[in-house]
This record gives C-alpha cells, sequence and structure tokens, in this order.
DNA sequence: GCAACGCTTCGATCATGATCGAAATGTTCA
DNA sequence: TGAACATTTCGATCATGATCGAAGCGTTGC
C-alpha cells in the first residue's frame, strides 16, 4: 500500500522540534518577522534558528524575503496556517486526567490572532455574541451567516463583496485551542480583525501574537457586539 | 510568552516516525485495527509496533479496546482525523519543484474513505457533480448545502434531522490531498458515504483504506449524481 | 490445567539530528 | 572602500529515541 505515511511523517518531523515549533506557533499571525526575531522565540542562537529556518523554507512551510540586510521569514501559504490551527488543537486537549495542563499565558489567552482572524476569549466573545443575535450558525464543523449577518458586517462597513462571483462563502469555524470552543474564522472572519485593528479596537503587542484590547476596543466590542468581554 | 509551542512539537514528534505515521494514516477510516494488522502496515515487528501504539494511546491519539485476545486501535476523536487531514494536504503539496511527486498508489487515489466521508477521485466526482446541480456551494475554506441539495439527499432517502436543533450546519470542506481540490465532509458528507456503503456502490477492501466501486456504484454515481467517474 | 496465540515489557545497540563556536558571506551606509 | 550588522556555513560534539531478540503476560479454547 504505496501511501502518503512518509511525506506526513516527513512534515511532522519538521515541526517536532521545539525550536522548529516556537518559530512556526509565531508565525501563526500571518505576519513576517526577521530570523533574530525568531531565534529569541525559539530560544537558540542565530546559527542554529538559521539552521532551522533553512529547513522550513526547503520543505516549503515558509517563504523567505530580503528586506535590506534581513531576512523576513513568514508561512508560505494559509494552508499551513489551517495544519498548526488543528494541530494545535489536538496538542492543547491532551486529555491525560493525571497530567495538569499547561498553563497558557494570559495575553495569549485573553486576546490574539489566529492567522487573519480574532482568538481567544476575545475572538470566541466576539463569536458567541454574534451567534446570539442571530448573525451566525456554528458548530465544529461548518459556519454561516445570516442574512442578519450579512447586513451587521455591512453596517459596520465591511464590504464583503469582492471580485468573486456573487454567491459566496464567507464563514468557517477555527476550534480555538485556549478556549476549546469554535471562533469564527474564514473572510468574514478576517474581515472583523482587519476592522479592528484599523478602528484601532485592537493592537498587536510588539512581541509574540497577542493582541492588546483598547479602552474604544472594549466599548466597541461590547456596545456593537454585544460581547460579554 | 508562554505559548503551547512545546506542546505542538511534543505532538508533532509522535507522528514523525515512518512507523507510526503509517499507523496513523491506516486508521483515518475511522474503524479499529488490530496491532498485528497495524504492525504489517508500520513494516515492523510487533514489539516494536507495540511500542509505538502504547505512546500514542498514552498521548490520546488512539484509543485501545480489548476483544478476547486482540486489542482493537482506532482515532481517538474525529478531531485527530480532522487534523491529520490538514497534515496530508501539506505533506501532499511540498511543492518543491526539483523533487518528482510521491507516486500514490492507484487504488487510493480512485476511491477511499477520509475517515467517514468519501475521498479521492471518487469524492472530488460526487462533489463536482453536487456543485453543478446546484446542490452545493463549497470552496477550500467553507461549504453550504443548497435547499436544492437537501431536497437531493432527501429524495435518496437520506435524514439530514438529528435529534440537534432545527438550523444546522451540514457541510464543510475537505481538501482532498491527491486530487488537490475540495469534497464534501462534515454530516452530509458522512451520509452521503454511509449511504454508499449501504447500498454496496462501495466496498472496503480488506486492507489499506481504499473503497471499490462496484458495478451498481458506477451506474448509481454517474446516474443518480451525475458524476464524471 | 495446558497449549496456542496475540501482544507487551525489558535490555542492549545503533543511527539521526540538534546544538553552538568559529569563521565566512552579504547588505547597508558613510 | 571600509565598518557595522544580520545571517549563513562548517565542523565537532552530544543526546534522544527507534529497533529487535528474548522473555513475560493474558486470554481463549480444548
Amino acid at each position: 500500500m504505496q501511501t502518503i505515511a512518509p511525506e506526513l511523517a516527513e512534515l511532522a518531523a519538521l515541526i517536532a522540534d521545539p525550536g522548529r515549533a516556537g518559530i512556526l506557533s509565531r508565525l501563526m499571525d500571518g505576519r513576517a518577522q526577521a530570523a533574530s526575531e525568531l531565534a529569541r522565540v525559539a530560544g537558540v542562537t542565530p546559527q542554529t534558528a538559521s539552521w532551522h529556518l533553512a529547513r522550513l523554507v526547503e520543505r516549503a512551510l515558509l517563504k523567505v524575503e530580503r528586506r535590506g540586510p534581513r531576512r523576513l521569514y513568514r508561512l508560505a501559504t494559509p494552508l499551513v496556517a489551517q495544519m498548526l490551527e488543528g494541530m494545535m488543537t489536538v496538542a492543547a486537549i491532551d486529555p491525560q486526567p493525571s497530567r495538569p495542563l499547561p498553563w497558557i499565558d494570559a495575553e495569549m489567552r485573553r486576546a490574539r490572532t489566529c492567522y487573519d482572524h480574532l482568538a481567544g476569549e476575545l475572538g470566541v466573545a466576539v463569536t458567541d455574541a454574534m451567534r446570539e443575535h442571530g448573525h451566525l450558525h456554528l458548530d465544529q464543523e461548518a459556519g454561516e451567516l445570516t442574512a442578519s449577518g450579512r447586513a451587521f458586517l455591512r453596517d459596520l462597513g465591511i464590504d464583503l463583496r469582492s471580485p468573486a462571483r456573487s454567491r459566496r462563502l464567507l464563514c468557517r469555524p477555527c476550534l480555538d485551542w485556549s478556549e476549546r470552543r469554535p471562533h469564527l474564522a474564514g473572510r468574514a472572519g478576517a474581515a472583523v480583525a482587519d476592522l479592528a485593528l484599523q478602528r484601532d479596537w485592537i493592537r498587536r503587542r510588539p512581541q509574540g501574537r497577542s493582541v492588546e484590547i483598547t479602552a474604544a476596543g472594549l466599548v466597541a466590542f461590547r456596545d456593537l457586539f454585544g460581547a460579554r468581554i
């Protein structure tokens, strides 16, 4: 039975090193980072990080662009982010009753971006609020934006039309590994996160992929979305 | 930045061994298999397979049930299957221009089950046909069953109502790693696969997770679904 | 109870790959 | 052109874990 198992193992081996896992995790916000920053989060020397990065690029998990004397690395495709989402979900479950759950950084748990959409308590609260207001149907597997939801996002100034065809799919669930419940992803989720950044409801923290909810953001998420946050 | 990276690496390390990857791949059809069968597909001795299986169970990727003198292993949750789907998708891409694509077993490419739904050429053909008949909207991220699609499945004898609430989500895409295009998954996909097995349109092959399309199945998929297969 | 069978545990061996110091490469700016 | 800086390459060392033979355990059936 010739199958894909060898490639699967090879891919997994690439993620199996704590340094490389840290690098990939750091890049899950979709932005590009310099090699030195990635060496820092991986907790290794620059030369070791360079070795790791070369392997990740070679296997096309990352792509690199030169910006002056530094090299910026980012996830090669959204597919890689989606794969990592799925792995983190399983990694966070680990329902070994005896073993205590890993303590997760409070800022990460509170609010972060997951590639292009909101995650953490914030992401789940916004999703729950939209669901309660009838803007959204969502379960672990699938999601659907209602007419009410389309109108709601339109009123917020989000244009969901795109150069694609008229009938479009906007909404998918993404299982939040820290909250263990689904939050809004897909085009609609990305649009909400974009809006929040543009209106300064959230700000990216200089390091890590957690975000800070501004005072204006707290008001907006509560009043506009009805989120309990 | 305390994050989930160490757990991610640990999880990946578990999949990074070719033997364990083969075992997990073999179990992707959702059924339980005996340790000896899994040793065979992994290409290792029974004692080595036992060691691998113990690690996978300990980390809750698999669960085991004793059936007489033998032990049957299966994926612990659908979440594990979904994670492996995502990894296989990335593993199959590997767009290194120089390296030739792995040759994929013809039977696997033709038709197989992906946990609970159809995959391979068959899965994609059925999905495409449903899409062309307006039963389905599907892109890489999200999916939606139309009213026409609900009626179509109802006429086939598929009852999509479940003990859950009335407005339900049935449909998600699953990126087919051999065809590199999305096929139908979620509750609707599982229902179609169930139907095909019940009506003997497909038969599970004794070993491996590829399935055989019967003569009746070929007719059914072509005439009932309009699939080009 | 005993034999047959499936599976697991133990112990020793062996290979792979992660690491960092040192040095080289490449880019920018003066 | 030369200095400063980011990153990569090279080489040697070291730790982890995959493997299988041999032996042990547990279940079934006679």
